[in-house]
DNA sequence: TAAGGGATATGCT
DNA sequence: GCATATCCCTTAT
């Protein structure tokens, strides 16, 4: 299931809290690629010193006050694109920044945009991601709720199947295990104020 | 540990 | 306009 646009439009907190074990999804040409969020980080309101927000409406954080459940797509260090999730209701500024994913689908598609061959280093940040599954600026904007668009983001499988009452039959141990048993983490950082991780998960980024 | 190098905001002339 | 600082990072050294 497609979280809807009313997944987004909530405080800030408890949508980066909800992210976690949710997946990312990305269409392209060269195949679908997708991964399960273990890391992101909050920036909210005008008051907080680490948002984009801090110095007000700009042309860089204009987007933080649009409509919810939209893609934040940023480049920085003359380098890197960042993903993050437009939160809130339409004029407060806030977005969450996807920090680190578990890959699950098209992980070979990966490896050729990454162009290395381990798992552990194919998503851990949010450069990472955004090589990994082919997003730039063109996606700048675009509704992560919809059906048509090429990124979104949609429940866990397991959350899935529990809503379809069916049993769980994955009893397996491994990764797949360790991501839907693991408890969340929120905490306050330095710059940073809102971050949620999976706790023992590997595929966290560096601080 | 530092280099890499683009977009943005700000403060100056 | 222009100069400068900063930036939510990654990679190679």
């Amino acid at each position: 299931m497609i979280l809807p646009v009313s997944f987004y439009s909530r405080p800030t907190l408890k949508v980066l809290e909800d992210l976690i074990g949710k997946v990312l999804v990305m269409k392209s040409e060269e195949g679908l690629t997708s991964g399960v969020i273990v890391e992101a980080e909050a920036y909210s309101g005008e008051d907080d010193p680490a948002s984009y927000a801090f110095v007000g409406k700009t042309k860089r954080s204009e987007i933080m006050y649009g409509p919810p459940g939209r893609a934040f797509v940023h480049f920085t260090y003359g380098m890197h694109h960042m993903l993050n999730l437009v939160t809130e209701k339409e004029e407060f500024p806030a977005a969450i920044l996807v920090r680190a994913l578990e890959p699950r689908e098209g992980i070979s598609l990966m490896k050729k945009r990454r162009k290395t061959e381990e798992l552990y280093n194919l998503c851990s940040g949010p450069a990472k991601i955004c090589q990994a599954f082919g997003i730039d600026r063109s996606l700048h904007g675009v509704r992560l709720f919809s059906l048509r668009s090429p990124l979104f983001i949609k429940e866990g499988e397991r959350r899935e199947k529990r809503e379809r009452g069916q049993k769980e039959e994955r009893r397996k141990k491994g990764r797949e295990e360790l991501i839907w048993t693991s408890r969340i983490g929120i905490g306050e950082g330095k710059q940073r104020l809102w971050r949620a991780y999976l706790k023992g998960s590997p595929f966290i980024s560096a601080e």
